[in-house]
RNA sequence: GGGCCGUUAGCUCAGUCGGUAGAGCACCUGCCUUUUAAGCAGGAAGUCGCAGGUUCGAAUCCUGCACGGCUCACCA
């Protein structure tokens, strides 16, 4: 155990059986389960209560459906009509807030388009149904009718006619004023979140929007939607470590993919010319503010295009994400802002190391360039690959200081092994990855697409150590076969949607923008 | 993985010098027919993250651990 917030083991959730546990009582030793969750418990029994209750004056606490007839912004929105015709409207939702005074009430019920204040007499209900409204309590799942009308203070409200239980809650809801803050509990039981802090709803909506606004984007240019395996027999297409798992039939071992890359472009090979996905992907690495186990990531490839297509195409649909999201193309995030209307900067990584080393990178040899790395004072394990000093050496140089938006081009072949040489500069790819806000968002480049090159590139991997050989590239024949048979020029690119949904979206971590982020299972004993 | 901070009632938080647990909200009882942080009166609710140590005495000091947050390093 040993956490705060609400406690995720189960009560009973069947009345009776629970309601036989009986008033808690510590046992011989004086410590049980059951003590730390007395005060839980107790609020649960009294929720319960009212519930038995409701039953017992022949109200099903959980009825299948209820007619509602509008959401509760439109009872302000179109308020003085509404009042004027007298219409009677349905709603439903949570409450959230209950006024009591003796026999009147007023409630704040919430539904996804927002609040609505209802207003309950014992007069206009009856005894009855008074009483039964005493049942209910902050968290349970309303539906009402009545006729909107304005409060003397001004506040548009509905008088309630009749309404019904449409479910009890059994827990309480948290504070109503300082909310849920502790972000443990926010992720871990993110529904308690949604239902008191309506900005985290706003930023999931974002999300969903940039999603949207990326299909239409695509769709609008005849890309093709596709979808490919999950599960993978190899992984590739990027560097990581995989998930892996077994498939019992075929007794198969086999990785969650950690790119969809090498799939897609197989179907470049079949003719479809222009395809993308959106999908998960999962890399076994850490977790941090821009890094979740599972994260979703766009891909696209575009037949007869290269890198620079890619780029354009790149700045065009963030063009468009921001006009349809943020209706304009100044984007904020985190007190800074850019603007996607201008062509982005580019960034030569090779040329940046050498003008800082004030020699060519590309001559250095693994001696010289181990010294270097050595004097910038970043440390490396003795054995690691030329590549991944130049990352080393590139993220401790001149990453922190790339001013957004941003092109990194011309990475060093080592570090590129689906990419094509450039044929004007040996020793360096043509790629791009695209840097919004110092977060590396994407990745692209024109697509390895001869066969013999690409099978040496892939032998290379394979000479790698350690980790680094965990997360290289395998050789993997069936692709090669597929490249064998003429793969045309393409160009391709990967965006992480997490990371644009947190920068239209304007939040901090890679967790506000994720429902349910990983976290260390609950209790960990 | 390193550093810093945190963990006290369902929620949000106080807790002084080590002296045996507090508030607001939520909940219960009573009053209250236009409230909105409703109000008034009363009440119930705690293994002070876990384990060990120091001490006559630990929420408080020390050590270890767990979980979380921020941050640095690496990956998208």
């Amino acid at each position: 155990m040993g956490k705060k917030g609400f406690d995720a083991r189960p009560f009973l959730t069947d009345g009776r059986e629970a309601l036989i546990l009986g008033p808690f009582r510590p046992g011989p030793e004086g410590r049980t389960e059951g003590d730390r969750v007395t005060e839980e418990k107790a609020l649960f029994q009294v929720r319960l209560e009212k519930r038995r209750r409701l039953e017992e004056s022949g109200i099903r606490p959980y009825p299948t459906r209820f007619e509602r007839d509008r959401l509760a912004a439109e009872i302000t929105e179109r308020f003085d009509e509404l009042e004027r015709e007298k219409t009677p409207v349905a709603v439903a939702g949570r409450i959230l807030t209950i006024r009591r005074m003796g026999k009147a009430s007023f409630a704040h019920l919430r539904d996804r388009s927002g609040d609505a204040q209802l207003y309950f007499r014992a007069d206009i209900l009856g005894e009855e149904a008074y009483e039964t409204w005493k049942q209910i309590e902050a968290g349970d799942l309303l539906g009402a009718r009545g006729v909107p009308f304005r409060t003397k203070s001004g506040e548009i409200s509905i008088e309630v006619r009749s309404f019904e239980v449409l479910a009890k809650s059994l827990r309480p809801l948290p504070e109503k004023w300082h909310g849920l803050t502790n972000k443990e509990t926010r992720y871990r039981q993110r529904y308690l979140d949604l239902i008191v802090n309506p900005d985290v709803q706003r930023a999931f909506r974002t999300r969903a929007a940039v999603v949207r606004s990326v299909r239409s984007f695509l769709d609008a240019r005849d890309f093709l939607e596709v979808e490919t395996p999950i599960l993978q027999p190899l992984y590739g297409g990027a560097s990581a470590r995989p998930f892996v798992t077994h498939h019992n039939a075929l007794n198969l071992k086999l990785y969650l993919r950690i790119a969809d890359e090498l799939y897609l472009k197989r179907l470049i090979i079949g003719g479809l010319e222009k395809v993308y996905e959106i999908g998960k992907d999962f890399r076994n690495e850490g977790i941090d503010r821009t890094h979740n186990p599972e994260f979703t990531q766009l891909e696209l490839y575009e037949a007869y295009a290269d890198f620079r297509d890619m780029m354009r195409l790149l700045e065009e649909m963030l063009r468009s994400i921001a006009n349809e999201t943020l209706g304009g193309t100044t984007v904020s995030f985190g007190g800074k802002s850019a603007d996607l209307s201008r062509p982005w900067r580019e960034i030569s990584f090779v040329d940046s190391l050498s003008e800082r080393l004030e020699k060519d990178v590309l001559l250095l040899d693994d001696e010289e360039l181990r010294a270097a790395v050595r004097a910038s004072g970043v440390d490396l394990p003795a054995d690691v690959s030329r590549g991944a000093l130049l990352d080393a050496l590139f993220a401790a140089w001149i990453e922190p200081g790339i001013e957004t938006p941003t092109f990194v081009v011309d990475f060093p072949k080592e570090i590129s092994p689906l990419a094509k040489e450039r044929s004007d500069r040996p020793g360096i790819v043509e790629r791009f990855e695209p840097y919004l806000f110092g977060m590396e968002i994407g990745n692209a480049f024109s697509e390895l697409n001869d066969p013999i090159e690409q099978r040496a590139r892939f032998e290379a991997q394979r000479l790698l150590r350690g980790k680094e050989r965990e997360e290289a590239q395998q050789v993997d024949e069936d692709f090669l076969r597929a490249l064998e048979h003429g793969m045309p020029p393409t160009g391709g690119m990967g965006v992480g949607i997490d990371r644009l949904s947190m920068i239209f979206a304007d939040q901090p971590s890679i967790r506000d923008v994720l429902f349910f982020p990983q976290l260390r299972p609950e209790g960990g004993e």
